[in-house]
DNA sequence: CTGTGGTTTTTTATTGATAAAAGACCAAAC
DNA sequence: GTTTGGTCTTTTATCAATAAAAAACCACAG
């Protein structure tokens, strides 16, 4: 076999979703408007067109392209097939480490992840070396990569880092005026945050996701490309994080909307020392929470 | 093709080397000895030992492994062949691009690079992989690679990252006892720096093997893997940097070790506030020195 | 001469085959 | 019974073949 048609599907899925809002008749534009408008090659779209001429979806002949009848929902390929490969990976090992049943020392098998996760093998050693800068990981050469484990000394590296970036973004933050887009942009997280806050505890489920926006939003200030990647990764880090640890969940969460709740208002009425101390008090009780939940033993 | 026997000559030519120290009919110890020292398989060793029992350098049967004769310059395989792909590769690109004569924008392919630098495809492409997080280049996904270019941007990021690295890690060093092995040796690195200035103009061609020294030790007393990791990619692109941009260079590297004495006698007899005095200094220079050359034009 | 679609070429992603290197196993030697 | 070396198995690195996707090319309609 060669290379996966995920493209193909995913052209088609979402040529599929344009043509539902159009009625029977109606011409498609050309095969250029569309590669453009999807961001695929011609190529690819012509692939989808014919399939969906044959599928009788649509009338194709030469410039004429029209549509038949309403596409159903059957016609669509499953979202499980148009998933990015690098992002199945991602998810299912990440979850599979963070979960804490694999020990630091474990050895990876590039095949056997392959099968596992039932992905190319190249996009398995592809993700590892993109992975192993991040430290959780290393490779032997000629050898197999070895699981270093998220260990105490992992998690308190990271976190010296996560706060000499959120302090330095901060300071970037306070330097702008108030209209500048990243500001308005914490308004409005603000107002969600509060939204989130009355609602009832269930809707709590749903901070970590706001949590990961705020974090990057304020690391975002810093305009720099090296800041921003490792807010990526601590993002991907702290979220499946948040899905293991469910012990106290809503009061932990609580406690952090509260503490991001206290840095917005400072940046927005307070002194600039004021927003530092809010900003502190909540990375130590971050660090705090994480570290918590890091067994001591480990190598 | 399979494999290359990198390995296999790599450990040929140690093993030879080590046998320069004997006298022949000289015992050579056991298989999982000399594996052991030589950090390779017993399989790998045992190749080299047959290679070498028909080259007629041992005699070789059963346990009994003596030296016949002294081996030849001309027993040896040549460096080059032993060299790292992974070290070939980042020579040879780094040294491309820091050049200068390519534009950003420049699209990257992998089988031509691999063609000349003659490395395996896999090797390329692992190696851009690692060096995409670090900015330089970027891949769209289905086509090539994109060179995004040494810019102006890029270059005041990453400094910006190094002057909170650096400043956070001379606070480290700051509390850490005289008798620790960081100030030792820094106290050696001190030494090593005057001898240099006493030399002649020539002998300052060594500095920045130096300069990367002293900067990756500091780095090291934040003890922190991601800490050290910027430091080491960062020093790659400053060397490769030195090795590029020749104006002035003796004079500029004068002053720079002459800053690296400032910051290390504030550290011996100093107080903390003017070696971190020091230290920005420094850092400006090296700033203002990069920035220098790199050229304002660019994306 | 510009936009469009049919066609061909190039490049990338993926797989399977193959040899190097590592690692496991086991019997003989000390 | 521990060490050592011969042999076999597993894993990794590499290449060649193949199909998807991209990109270039070209002819023709308007």
């Amino acid at each position: 076999m060669a290379r996966d048609t995920k493209v193909f599907k995913d052209v088609t899925n979402r040529l599929l979703s344009h043509l539902q809002g159009l009625t029977p008749g109606a011409e498609l534009g050309s095969e250029a408007t569309l590669a453009a408008a999807l961001g695929a090659s011609r190529t690819t779209v012509r692939s989808a067109l014919s399939h969906m001429a044959q599928a009788g979806i649509i009338d194709w002949s030469g410039r004429d392209k029209r549509l038949a009848r309403q596409p159903r929902r059957d016609d669509f390929f499953s979202l499980d097939e148009t998933r990015p490969t690098a992002e199945r990976i991602e998810e299912a090992f990440l979850h599979w480490i963070l979960q804490g049943d694999v020990a630091p020392g474990t050895t990876l098998n590039e095949a056997e992840l392959s099968r596992r996760y039932d992905v190319p093998a190249a996009a398995v050693r592809e993700f590892l070396i993109r992975f192993e800068p991040f430290g959780l990981i290393e490779k032997r050469p000629n050898r197999h990569w070895v699981l270093k484990g998220f260990t105490r000394s992992f998690a308190q590296e990271m976190f010296d880092v996560r706060e000499m970036y959120e302090s330095h973004a901060l300071d970037r933050l306070l330097a702008l005026p108030a209209e500048s887009p990243i500001r308005q942009a914490l308004r409005e997280i603000d107002a969600e945050h509060r939204a989130l806050l009355k609602a009832e505890d269930a809707a709590m489920l749903s901070f970590p996701a706001l949590d990961a926006r705020f974090h990057r939003l304020l690391l975002s200030a810093a305009c720099n490309r090296f800041i921003d990647n490792f807010g990526q990764t601590i993002s991907i880090i702290v979220h499946y994080h948040y899905r293991w640890n469910k012990k106290d969940e809503t009061l932990r969460n609580r406690k952090a909307a509260e503490e991001h709740l206290r840095i917005l208002a400072a940046l927005e009425n307070g002194t600039a020392a004021e927003a530092r101390d809010a900003l502190a008090a909540h990375l130590a009780t971050a660090r705090d929470t994480l570290m918590r939940s890091v067994p001591w033993a480990g190598a």
